[in-house]
DNA sequence: TTAAGCTTTCTTTTT
DNA sequence: GAAAGCTTAA
């Protein structure tokens, strides 16, 4: 028999050490990896979040500064939490580790005076908002002639795009999408063009000029859109060589979560840094779960790293520690339908548990919302918490039925898709008046602004910032007399209540007290115009209470903005409040479901068309992003996996119900790995 | 010419 | 269940 020896911590030493009890083997040898480059390839559930934050644990205790680590992250979630893990290892020291999604910490770079200032900003630059950047490049397209208002009206812009046979009018979001992914995957737009949005074919040129009026309005607006954040932190590094070699002397030691789904210009941002600096990179991922391929992710980055960077040290993390080995065996076998990828299989320390995952058919959407209600109820019964307990699901639609029978039978849930809490059209008008106060030359948000005044529609508020805008201080040209002119005369009376409303909220200081500043708003006109305008008026206001709440953690209104935009979470959540009791059914689409986990899993509308998605099954290689995120969804699960699918469905709420067919996903697993569940109704008495 | 009201269409996933 | 598009009213 061996003799046991326990290690105790030295007088005066750090206890490094201590970080790395708790983890197996290789996740020791890959959380205490020497410096340089290390590649972690690690399962669902193999304790991937302990090793990353065991290895910034670990390079603290070695000695190097918090500061000096840059650890990205993929999702807002995934920083949180991570943060939160590396506060329980190291306390204070994690909060001075640059933690966060690539938006955030290029956002706290590009705030630093120099760094804005030699990128042609202001460092109170506004962030647009995926609906804030779709608005200015409906307004670039409609300059350009090239719109809808554009096709009908030819006296704007006919001749300058007039070469060819223009086409329809051109739609904003494909337009966006399009010069988006060019932008993440650093590709031409000819290419993105012909490989992903063929109905943009033969209108380039009308993109790109698109483009550039779209570039122009965000610089006279000192504003960036998400996209920016990263393409302006990329384009400091290859313009200024000083400011990319300042910043990797300050960041020593690189850390990116979930590589996989990192895009190329991520990555390139990423190995900038590295070739520039000491060199040290540890990339953690898993290319089973890149699940963000339409936001330009490509797992080559995970599965070519070690090519990129030879002699790299690869670990791998195949336990899994999170599911049992039933779930695991099921797993498995669904992910080894996709082709490419390191192949893997997973094994599991757990104990057998003889319950395999449960398939369940309903007759239809209404009876699988009942059946999952039921479950529920009766796991709750025999004495699961609620908390434990999430229900997954491919699009956010497909949650609805199941909302509705959730509230009338009293369980409460959690709900982790659709709008984002700074979403809602209220707290975006909320925040259009803070924004205007810090960035005068917003133009976004004054849109939103003057577009909520009853009488001034598209037409006069592109008058009126006219106006005011080219001036050299629009808060101030907006009391004068010209800017009163500008506005329709039927509108004036709003307009200068307006003027005065929005003088009170300056009044308040937004700058320093975003709290006052939104309490302002409250008191001001703008209550009414909320009452009118929306439904559940009550309900709304309360949400601008709460922004209130929240914003009187910030002394900075450009922090709470960023926060609000870069970290803020969906509506009901952690920001608004951080010590909520959790106790709660959550409900979520796969994508915000990613490194979480549960005691028991439902996964539903399991259907062709929902899962996988319809248009991502004709898109090359979308089957197998469907795949992985079939996987993604599965391994969430610890103890129990419940898949349901309805046989009929009616498509878009009142279309007619057809018949459905069960996902493939489910079709093609062995069916000794699951059981079936026969599901029947009890007979109602009339 | 512009705004507001009504109808129709389509709905992936997130920073 | 919202945004785009069309129609009507001012």
């Amino acid at each position: 028999m061996a003799r046991r020896i326990t290690l105790r911590k030295a007088a005066g030493r750090s206890d490094w050490e201590a970080m790395l009890v708790g983890l197996n083997e290789v996740q020791r040898l890959a959380a205490a990896a020497p410096d340089g480059v290390n590649l972690i390839l690690a399962g669902p559930g193999s304790g991937k979040t302990r090793v990353i934050t065991h290895r910034v644990a670990w390079l603290i205790g070695q000695g190097v500064a918090p500061e000096s680590i840059l650890l990205t992250t993929f999702t807002r979630r995934a920083a949180r939490e991570m943060v939160a893990r590396l506060s329980s290892l190291v306390g204070p020291a994690a909060d001075q580790v640059w933690a966060g999604t690539f938006h955030q910490i290029a956002n706290r770079l590009l705030r630093r005076r120099e760094f804005a200032e030699a990128l042609g900003y202001q460092s109170n630059f506004s962030i647009l908002d995926a609906e804030d950047a779709l608005d200015l490049v409906a307004q670039a397209i409609d300059e350009l002639g090239l719109g809808t208002r554009g096709r009908s009206s030819t006296r704007r812009g006919g001749s300058e795009s007039g070469c060819g046979e223009a086409g329809g009018p051109l739609k904003p979001s494909t337009v966006q999408a399009a010069l988006s992914l060019a932008l993440n995957t650093r590709t031409g737009l000819p290419r993105i063009v012909e490989e992903r949005f063929p109905e943009l074919s033969g209108r380039i040129e009308q993109v790109e000029a698109i483009a550039r009026t779209y570039a122009a309005k965000k610089r006279a607006a000192n504003a960036m859109d998400y996209d920016d954040l990263l393409v302006q932190w990329m384009r400091l590094m290859e313009q200024r060589p000083d400011a990319r070699d300042r910043m990797a002397r300050e960041f020593t030691h690189l850390l990116v979560d979930e590589m996989q789904d990192t895009n190329t210009l991520q990555i390139e941002i990423v190995e900038t840094l590295a070739a520039a600096g000491a060199g040290n990179l540890t990339a953690v991922g898993d290319d089973a779960q890149s699940i963000y391929r339409f936001r330009g992710a490509n797992y080559d980055n995970l599965l070519k790293f070690p090519e990129r960077h030879p002699g790299c040290r690869v670990f791998r993390l195949e336990i899994n520690y999170r599911s049992t080995p039933e779930i695991v065996a099921f797993t498995n076998d669904s992910i080894r339908h996709n082709v490419e990828g390191f192949p893997k299989t997973l094994i599991s320390a757990r104990p057998a548990s003889h319950l395999k995952p449960l398939a369940a058919a309903t007759s239809n959407a209404y009876e699988e919302s009942d059946l999952i209600c039921q479950l529920i109820q009766e796991a709750v019964e025999a004495g699961r918490r609620l908390g434990e307990i999430a229900v997954l699901y491919r699009n956010h639609h497909d949650s609805i039925v199941l909302q509705g029978d959730l509230v009338t039978r009293g369980l409460k849930y959690t709900v982790r898709s659709g709008l984002r809490f700074f979403e809602q059209a209220h707290i975006k008008d909320v925040l259009a008046h803070l924004r205007v106060l810090s960035n005068p030359r917003d133009e976004t948000a004054w849109r939103r602004l003057l577009l909520l005044l009853p009488g001034i529609g598209p037409a006069a508020a592109s008058r009126i910032l006219e106006t005011i805008l080219p001036t050299a201080n629009p808060l101030d040209t907006l009391a004068t007399a010209e800017a009163m002119a500008s506005a329709p005369p039927r509108a004036r009376g709003r307009f200068a209540a307006f003027v005065a409303d929005l003088a009170q909220v300056r009044a308040a200081d937004p700058g320093n007290r975003p709290a006052e500043a939104v309490h302002a708003v409250l008191k001001s006109g703008y209550t009414e115009i909320l009452k009118q305008k929306y439904e559940h008026p009550e309900q709304r206001l309360k949400d601008i209470e709460q922004l209130g709440v929240l914003a009187a953690r910030y002394d900075a209104l450009d922090r709470l903005v960023a926060d609000l935009l870069l970290a803020g979470d969906v509506y009901g959540m952690d920001t608004l409040e951080p010590d909520e009791p959790a106790e709660t059914l959550v409900l979520s689409t796969v994508h915000q479901a990613k490194g979480l986990e549960w005691s028991m899993v439902f996964v539903m509308r399991l259907i062709e068309e929902s899962f996988p998605n319809a248009r991502a099954v004709i898109e090359p290689g979308g089957l197998d992003e469907e795949r992985r995120i079939f996987y993604v969804a599965i391994t969430r699960a610890k103890d129990e996996l419940i898949l349901t699918y309805p046989h009929l469905l009616s498509r878009g709420g009142r279309g007619p119900v057809v018949l459905t067919k069960p996902s493939r996903f489910l079709q093609e697993i062995d069916v000794n790995l699951y059981e079936r569940a026969i599901v029947s109704r009890d007979v109602e008495p009339f």
